[in-house]
DNA sequence: GTGAAAGCGCTAACAC
DNA sequence: GTGTTAGCGCTTTCAC
């Protein structure tokens, strides 16, 4: 491997002199830089980063923590963040983890030993020696897609009450009192969301039925059926089903498909996410669109302030969102229509912020 | 940040013998060991892995080069790749990289930087230079889901001329002649997978119609989507189409919800790759599975042995797929039958390797 | 068994 | 403008 000092030797320059032409600082003369260029060019030398982090203490690394299983949502949340990150100047480092105390625990250790300049968390953890670490301050962090206002930490997020919400007024303003909700167990926003929805029901002084609520265990869209197929077995009639998120979603529509329920004439669906393949499905998926590219950009943003001046400019950090009507709502009992007279994707948006 | 010497200064011995305990070597007396454990413990020290490679002159690292937009498919298996790996004892470190020469180029020159102890080719690139570079044999490399004969490096993948002809064939002992294809313009696998299609219509004695096929420049879905809208407003009659990739045939299925067509009693829909997703559309998707999982195992096996001794203990590398038959096929005009009558999903599998 | 010392590739004072 | 030097945190001979 040709290092620095090859370089130096070649040119017949020092070695500092190379190191001040690659990290363009001033004070070189210009013939000097051309012949050292020409030589970096011919011998392919490239810096070896481990050993300038090491004398600059920074390695130029945030890590991401994500789940071990990240949905489309998420999947689309860190090509964002990582593609920012770059533009700054950061490169990043994956840590998908399991939920599950041993696997937090090993990814603590690894982040600690990458010696990273920052840290995004995508995924809630369960450990508190976890947040212990986060909140102590040794390392800039910010939280995406959640809060925890216990550790006064930078968060990104939308208010995942009034999103719940507003799905299912969408839902009760189309005639809907019998509507159902899966979400899952895990996680502040699946908590967050079933209150959004209870409280909409209260609001519109619909009796809440826990009969038509069911908590599933993950967010897959394999719970998602299963969430809908025990919403179904418990026959409490149900004329559309908020799911708290696209994926559960999805799985839904499954459950309605296997077992030979029209969406939406017999069953109206609405998600939240809006994650891409929302639109592509038969029918459309109506859900609330997070503003991901912008999230997951303002993420990068305050990571890079954050390491640069340990501050940040503005405090921005709560997201709006809007409803985005597809296929898969309609009013009760509607009439069947074919596909050809359905509105267009997404013909109809409702803004929020 | 706690160092070696820290510790060494806390328990009263030298760096050499914290180094000693820390990674495992023997030649320290218990009680030692016991004392310096305690140290590092109570201190939360964690190496600096930046340092260790440094001396080392490994990093414990391994690139995975994929696609920017990375589908399903391959999302799935860089999951299973990036835990295998880690299980050997390596990290993972992502490439992101965009289909034109520039993201490559840069990528490339990121890669240098690293000093990677392997690369993992996750996404065909198009930059001569970027292939060179793999070829020199400077760090060992694997490809995984497609091959360059020309460049003798390790290679994961299927046949995947054959499984495209599973597709087709399948299509035809259901009794359809008039078959359409979706596929992209890039990477092998987009022309092998058509030609694939092209030798099993020939072998059948079904002539070709170039009318019935379509090349897209991507492999979204939103391409599979404009792709079944060319084809059906090419007028020439079809009554099935196998897509190349299933996010292809997602595009596809939307793209004839919207024009009014029933799947499959109007036209029958084939992808192939079986990512998580097509089990849970409606109706679920017929499709040709890989096997995700042990490709990914396999690269990762493979790669581990390449680092430690530079050649590997058996060349298995092209596997196995079969055909998952659900509900977006069936037999051409067949009648219009409910969802409940549906077979079981996956109800008929048929191998082969 | 344990410690002293050298050195991995690089940058940043500090000389000149 | 450019070179010399020290040192980042670690591992590994080589003494003892």
């Amino acid at each position: 491997m040709v290092s620095i000092k090859d370089i130096a030797r070649i040119a017949g320059v020092s070695p500092s002199t190379i190191s001040r032409v690659v990290n363009q600082k001033k004070y070189v003369k210009p013939e000097i830089r051309e012949r050292v260029l020409a030589v970096v060019k011919e011998t392919g030398y490239v810096p070896n980063n481990a050993a300038r982090s090491m004398v600059l203490k920074r390695t130029f690394t945030v890590g991401i923590v994500i789940p071990d299983t990240f949905n489309m949502f998420q999947r689309q949340l860190f090509s964002t963040i990582e593609h920012s990150l770059e533009e700054y100047g950061y490169r990043t480092l994956f840590f998908f983890v399991k939920w599950e105390e041993e696997s937090e625990t090993r990814c603590l250790r690894r982040i600690q030993a990458e010696k990273l300049d920052g840290i995004i968390m995508i995924h809630e953890v369960i450990h508190p020696e976890f947040y212990a670490y986060l909140a102590k301050g040794s390392v800039p962090v910010v939280l995406c897609t959640f809060d925890r206002d216990e550790l006064a930490l930078h968060s990104i997020h939308i208010d995942e009450e009034s999103a719940a919400r507003m799905a299912t007024n969408y839902l009760i303003g189309l005639g809907h009192t019998r509507i159902g909700l899966i979400s899952g167990m895990h996680f502040s926003f699946g908590a967050q969301r079933a209150n959004g929805y209870r409280s909409a029901l209260k609001e519109a002084g619909i009796r809440i039925d826990e009969n038509r609520i069911v908590f599933v265990p993950s967010y897959s869209t394999e719970d998602g059926r299963a969430g809908m197929l025990t919403l179904l077995s418990r026959l409490t009639p149900i004329s559309a089903v908020f799911a708290a998120t696209d994926e559960l979603a999805i799985g839904a529509l499954r459950a309605l498909y296997e077992s030979g329920l029209r969406v939406p004439q017999d069953v109206s669906v609405v998600g939240i996410d809006d994650i891409d393949i929302a639109a592509y499905l038969a029918p459309g998926l109506t859900t609330i669109r997070q503003p991901i590219r912008d999230m997951g950009k303002r993420a990068a943003e305050i990571m890079a302030q954050l390491i640069a001046k340990s501050d940040i400019d503005d405090e921005l950090s709560t997201f709006g969102f809007e409803l985005v009507v597809r296929e898969s709502s309609g009013t009760p009992n509607a009439k069947q229509i074919g596909a050809q007279d359905l509105p267009d994707r997404a013909s109809r948006i409702e803004k929020r912020s």
